[in-house]
DNA sequence: TTGATAGGCGTTACATTATTTCATGTTGTC
DNA sequence: GACAACATGAAATAATGTAACGCCTATCAA
């Protein structure tokens, strides 16, 4: 499945996407004894409508229209518990967050992010990570989190000159 | 010399860090026919005072006591000329800045973050850029910018418990 | 059914980080 | 000196993120 470690086609059934998200974190969260409420659920939901990622402020704005009210924190809160179970991942490089690929177990995911089109594919590259983290122990360097963002042109685009 | 790929000994002779850094800069702008200001120069120094990431608003703050008056632009304008001429790097995961510790040259650096002391080494590691590259581009992605920073524990920190 | 508890949420205020815009100054060149 | 290009001053505002406090609700034990 080549889609497995780059970008989504532009064809491709996202209402699937946003569905298996969903589920995958239903699932969770019942495993876990974790609640998914509809703030969380829609907050989900918000940062899994494109392959790209989204602002805390955007998904502020959606909640507004939709509820009335809306701050901040709510948002965060939301944000966080998405975070802390793996459901979303942040893309420091953008102070935004997209929705995860992969939300079973615990894995440490590399991000190209395409400065052109905005969209960002997930890889989860085992080899990258053990390099990596290989290469800080040898410096005496513990890793208890890694953050790998990849900036420049998705294959769509760069053909596109 | 096992420095150049790790933190720096707690009884570095930081002065020379300093200096260093600033007769580098003077040798690239005065190579690249650029104008290394007083104020860049000083925005230079103010990042070099430690080997941990240094906030915009710090620096900001030690401009207005030395010259009575400074706004952010002044501080964003000097930290984006010294990013564009490769004498800083920007990290992502605290939106802060370090110094460069290899101005020379294009290089894609990995920093170790740790989350004890707040120092931040700079790896300049061949193999992780090269490995990187290699599988983005089996994506069909052209890297323009990595941005790989590591939080974790540094030697000193992790020997403490 | 009741009460205790913990987690989730609403709300206000504030903190931090970054950019836009326009005017003014400085430097190097002809 | 006049000009162009680059650098800085200054004010306002935008964008992102947190702290603190109190209320609401689901859950569970008695």
């Amino acid at each position: 499945m080549v889609d497995d470690a780059a970008f989504p086609s532009r064809e491709h059934d996202h209402a699937q996407c946003i569905e298996n998200a969903l589920n995958a974190a239903e699932r969770i969260c019942r495993e876990g004894n974790l609640r998914l409420t509809g703030i969380r659920k829609r907050v989900l939901e918000i940062v899994w409508e494109h392959h790209a990622p989204v602002g805390a402020y955007h998904i502020l704005e959606q909640l507004s229209k939709e509820r009335g009210t809306a701050a901040p924190p709510t948002v965060y809160r939301a944000l966080n518990f998405l975070l802390t179970h793996g459901l979303v991942h942040k893309i420091e490089s953008l102070n935004a967050f997209v929705g995860c690929r992969k939300p079973d177990g615990a894995h440490t995911a590399q991000f190209l992010i395409c400065i052109v089109c905005r969209r960002v594919a997930e890889l989860d590259d085992y080899e990258v990570a053990t390099l990596v983290s290989s290469k800080a122990s040898r410096a005496g360097f513990s890793i208890s989190r890694q953050t790998i963002e990849l900036q420049g042109s998705c294959k769509d685009c760069a053909s596109r000159g």
